[in-house]
DNA sequence: TTGAAAGCGCTAACAG
DNA sequence: CTGTTAGCGCTTTCAA
């Protein structure tokens, strides 16, 4: 290929004006000392011209290089976009950071690293050396990850913590898991139910606490136990399929339940009609993410919807407050998540009571 | 925030092994002069040292900046983003794209224009002159928009034009979508249909009509009839709701519909419920694009699957080799579509002919 | 086969 | 307020 030169550049906006590139750097980057009057004369021919800075040039120079990189866990997302199973983790953020990027001439780059290799930070470094990133956003599990959180300590670049709720360092960003599962609970407890099952998420993703905290915080505002309500799975099909029969086996089993993932409450809507259970007419389900396919059900499930796309949002705000030094927040901050109502919940039944 | 350099560069390699740059520039670049011996030291001390080239360097220097975009209707892409269907168009992009640029050390940044504005090219041109990308891919229905094709080959940069068959510029990409369509039409006529209605995509996508004209050639093949039974929508699932009630209320309607979008057999679907057709017994339904919810309905929809994944993957080995000035194919590419045969289609019932 | 010099487009640091 | 100078890290000449 032909070596592809810049078509048009500073110097040439410079020449046409008659100032010097360093005038037209400052008025390109908002800078002050320049005369209004000097400044719009810039300003037309950079429009002109049609010029646009080289974002290379631009990190080159010690400047910002104007990308962000989202960082996701390599396997679970080349595990959903193969399942084809309608989960779109990447599409909200690229919606939600993608557009925010946007606003302020920056790009986002998907980036895919190996959560459980032991060579982690040889990748994340790698692509930082290649990249030379503004900021990052990192995702779960890779938010609470040790090894990758001090490497972007040490590395002094600005590092959005999705779904963390440390202080270390990074900027934690929280979806409100708890807050959320709490919500999910009150609802069925204001539908009158009153044995709510809780199927947990993986225990490596911290936010799979922080859910099950807030059930259990709800049931116990309520009056209600929880001893043998609560079963561990790990998001997957498999795992909720398994909780959902432990927890409908049970000798007094609940009349709701709630999945801390999309994929574990469609299991146990399968497990509830392989038991003769109608939902929501015998059995309650409230799930966790609202993944597209929760329309799709039969019923449509209700759900805790994660605002994942508000999140990335906020990410890139607070990356590019960091960046220009501008004061960040002092405490995690919190994005609202809330309750869709669809066609999984009812009235508990009037059960005598014995 | 603080001025932020490489960690390693090239000098620190070159110093450390005791050659010049140029030396460790031609290892790093797999150029041919340099004694094995050497080569192997250089190489022995950029993995110990972490080395990796700074991409923004790479492409001040003039080569290439590893860098491919994908670019995508923006109006389109942000619809489907917000609606959360579960429309998966971009992650398969990302899932074919970006790991086969990921093998060759690429990286590839989706990146969003609006087709129809008046400024399409100066948008183009200024993603171009602040990405200085290696190569660019299009997708419908950019691939055919005259405005950003001129503007690249202009520009000389390397593109692929997925669901074009056009030879005048860029390297086409098609997911022979009158193959599909023809197979989708014989797959209904061996199930013994013989009225099979067609409900087309919006007109501004050629492979709207490459559908249609698949459809024809496979009725004609069975030497059945099409007048009255082709009917134009656009993809939506409004358009599909007034294509299927037209189809439906002919006076011989259709014992099969096939719908050139997944939404629009979404709400065929709907119809024929609401004129008390069950699917497929009164009524086969065959579908387009395989997006994940046509596992969700019920019943299952037996669909047409785009490769998109295949497709992006293809596209960017394409620009690659354009890049590298390797051979290109004299032909369009074209890349396999499949049936996915699941609940929605039936043998036509035994209708006494007339 | 190797190295030295020049420069890509831009900005930081310093002068004026 | 504006301009000059010196690189950033790499590759492309060109020379040895």
């Amino acid at each position: 290929m032909a070596r592809r030169r810049q078509a048009v550049t500073i110097r040439h906006v410079a020449a046409d004006v008659g100032v010097s590139l360093q005038t037209v750097s400052r008025v390109i980057n908002n800078e002050p000392n320049v005369r209004p009057e000097l400044k719009e004369r810039v300003q037309e021919a950079i429009t002109r011209l049609g010029y646009v800075p080289s974002i290379a040039a631009q990190r080159m120079s010690g400047s910002r290089s104007y990308l962000i990189l989202a960082l996701n866990d390599r396997d679970r997302t080349i595990a959903d976009w193969r399942a084809r199973q309608g989960t779109d983790w990447v599409d909200q953020m690229l919606l939600g950071g993608m557009l925010k990027c946007a606003e302020h001439g920056y790009r986002m780059i998907v980036e895919l690293v190996d959560t459980h290799s032991d060579h982690v930070e040889r990748e994340l470094l790698a692509a930082i050396a290649a990249l030379q990133p503004d900021g990052i956003i990192l995702t779960p599990p890779h938010s609470d990850n040790p090894q990758i959180v001090r490497c972007l300590a040490e590395q002094q670049i600005p590092f959005a913590r999705i779904g963390s709720k440390a202080r270390d360092a990074g900027m934690p960003i929280l979806m409100d898991d708890e807050g959320a599962a709490a919500t999910a609970t009150r609802y069925l407890v204001d539908h009158g139910h009153r044995r709510i099952g809780f199927i947990a998420g993986a225990a490596e993703y911290n936010l799979s606490g922080w859910r099950v905290d807030g059930w259990k915080l709800a049931m116990a505002e309520a009056g209600l136990p929880t001893d043998g309500l609560l079963h561990a799975g790990d998001f997957s099909y498999a795992s909720g399929e398994r909780a959902a029969r432990a927890l409908l086996a049970l000798p007094e089993p609940p009349t709701a339940i709630i999945a801390s993932s999309d994929q574990m409450a469609l299991a146990t809507l399968e497990v509830a009609r392989q038991n003769g259970l109608a939902v929501p007419r015998d059995l309650s389900l409230v799930s966790f993410d609202n993944t597209p396919m929760m329309q799709f059900t039969q019923p449509p499930l209700t759900a805790i919807d994660q605002p994942i796309a508000a999140t990335a949002s906020k990410a890139v705000e607070l990356i590019i407050a960091a960046q220009k030094g501008d004061h960040l927040p002092e405490a995690v901050t919190v994005i609202p998540a809330s309750l869709v109502a669809r066609g999984s919940v009812a009235d508990a039944r009037q059960t005598v009571s014995a």
